[in-house]
DNA sequence: AATGAATGAGGGTTCATTCAT
DNA sequence: CATGAATGAACCCTCATTCAT
């Protein structure tokens, strides 16, 4: 019935224990002892908890994150009103692994474009630049999401520090690939810091922009936003 | 007793009918009809919304807007419980005012310093910049509402209506100002539609950033970050 | 605005004291104490009281019991909000003394009529009928005051007892003046007790049909049902 | 601990689709749909609506109508809060079916009463006066009740509605035995309609009696006054 | 593992009452 | 005498959580 966007490939099966990468590990693995029958319980239970998730970005996108109460979410996922805690135990804990969940996406989606794109540093760039804004990332479901949570996140050190550590790896990343364009392209007066700095800034303003604004601009015309950025940046390696 | 950041010079005292310019201006023109009792009485209820809408603000940077309740809110006024339905009716419309006059604040903040600003556009993009990266307009409070209600807006028409206003005005004005310069500036290749977009932008994300990460970045660096953009693009009008 | 039903010739100035016969009294009399001055706020004191007495019945009348509050009262009576506190003290007040009046009311109404009416039984009898159905009595919103009151008597000693005094003088009144026809027309088996609880019930019937089906029988055709009734247990005597 | 007059007996299992004939039909026969677990849960949850209702009557001839809260209401119940929500979505409608239950009470009373009783109309007719002035039906609680909304009627069309209805059933069938009597029994100069409201009105004034002035009458004797009545209209058939 | 009836704390709101003007 | 802004207790209702099934 609700149809989410980007539900197809929601993440590999083998990164399973990156999307869960605290609580729950521990309590994965202490179900997953014995065998077969485990293996399709703990399965089971997988796939509930990230049927879960999903139903809370549908929730959070569609009422609201103040407005997402366990019955918005589980009605959302066609289920009962006690699974939530049953699977979380709580619902802060559910908002938490959601956050979580998408914040490990993102982080796994621009590591598997850095692997997969060239090694200049450019293509580089590029890469990260196109994740951004591609479809399943981009998404305005989940982008409502990570505004709810930003939002919250000053009178939330939990979810701040989850949002910082995404963000931190990110940086660093860019900031690293930046580097290497200008002292490989020989751009002396540019601060990798401050370019990094910049592009991150326009890609979440493009992101509110697509979110409260939607018609306003296309991801296509986002991305090409932050290209024509670094193209002013770095004239001779892009345009 | 609870003294709220940046309420210091909320806005001048002429302004007021800039600040409730919709419902209220009807109601207070009535109201300060007869002399000297009714202008006291007046003045008086136009200070308690001012001091109801304050302290919304902080509530929502403190509490966050799901846990921004009438008890937090009268409670961060010093105020009994009902008199937020008293001045506002319900709880909704009093987060509807608050974004309202916030918008309404940054209007008038960026309307002014362009009055203020030197004829040249060089000059006024300077001052536009310099206006939202002001301690007024800036404050970390207010970032904290300014993205509460982004994040709602997806599921709520009224505050992404309010946000849409705001924005396109001050979007026409940017553009307006970029596309005069580029004209006199003899700027040929740049387009000012989109020099205004990835401004915008910037100015967002740097606002993201003074919210989550205030210790990354101060609102100087941030001004700084956006002029160096401008100095790219016009590289003869900033340095 | 709000022109309420037999409103003229409310009660005549005569009888004020037998409308607030208990508390009020002393304090009236405490305030009469110094002539000309004293007078006029008397007089204008009382005239409020009863204003608002009359906004009551109104109000109980449109909203019910349940829903009338000070508001409701004040602004049926076109008066500010804490005018009924400081002429009754508390809503409760308000509503006995309410409650009171239109009981006092009807007394005076059939002790009237009983003076006014012949001497001979018959005639007594008649003229008690046609007063509990005229128009001042049996005013629809006056209906709805009693049945508000009656309907709460049960859990409201006070309401009950108020109720009671009312109904045993009318009582006591009408088996009087049946004893008396009884025996001066020589119906032998017929118990003057029975036939004015009959009586007395039919007509509280009558009133029900009144307030709740308005459309289903006229004041005039009830006061007939009535007289039919006392046509078939005193044939000699109407018809 | 809280003990309810006239529990015993409440309606007969057999006729719960008459209790609750509109909305809920539709929901119970779905629920019923499938066997064991589910015929259990429904029965529980009609258990609890009567439960509550029956709880309501109480509290209504207890505290009165505007003093009926949802506290009073579940503490009389031995529930908790949230329960009456959770089966009736609001006050509103809890009084509705309140007020309904009582009337489909009485409705099937006195159809339960005319099966049963003879064929003559005089039979008949004494049935139905002897169910208005039995205990189950003529319960003083229940009174209470029915006075409190009779008189909210005026003001809320839903519960005047429900008593029209109520009335009119209870009122064609009295007529149409009225009728019956006079043509058998040869009553000439008697119109039926008359008749009809005349013993309703009594009844209804008795109701008052003994719900206000319980100590003026008993349940007993309000019925003789009743056939004394008819004894009087109706002279060869009753007495 | 899953359900959904039940709970009760806490939410927004109403309203009788007070009191400075 | 009269007003109406302000209070705060108590209202109805929601919803996260529990638990018997």
């Amino acid at each position: 019935m609700n149809v989410a966007f980007g539900e197809v490939n929601f993440y590999s099966e083998s990164c399973i224990f990156r999307i869960f990468p605290d609580a729950l590990r521990g309590f994965v693995m202490a179900k997953t002892a014995s065998r077969d029958t485990a293996k399709k319980r703990t399965a089971s239970k997988e796939e509930r908890q990230r049927q879960l998730i999903r139903a809370t970005i549908r929730s959070v996108a569609k009422h609201g994150l103040s407005d997402t109460t366990m019955a918005t979410v589980s009605s959302e996922a066609g289920l009962s009103q006690g699974i939530i805690n049953l699977h979380f135990q709580s619902k802060e804990r559910l908002l938490v692994e959601t956050l979580r969940h998408i914040a490990e996406e993102y982080r796994l989606a621009w590591e598997t474009a850095l692997t997969g794109a060239g090694d200049s540093p450019a293509e580089k760039l590029t890469a990260l630049v196109a994740v951004d804004f591609r479809k399943t990332v981009c998404d305005r479901n989940k982008l409502a999401v990570w505004f709810a949570f930003w939002a919250e996140s000053k009178s939330r050190p939990t979810y701040r520090k989850i949002c910082a550590e995404r963000d931190k790896a990110y940086r660093r990343e860019i900031v690293t690939v930046c580097d290497d364009l200008i002292h490989q392209g020989g751009y002396e007066n540019i601060e990798a810091e401050t370019v990094g700095a910049c592009l991150s800034a326009m890609t979440a303003g493009c992101w509110l922009d697509l979110l409260i604004r939607p018609r306003s601009m296309s991801r296509e015309q986002a991305r090409q936003m932050c290209m024509s950025y670094l193209a002013t940046i770095f004239p001779r390696h892009f345009d």
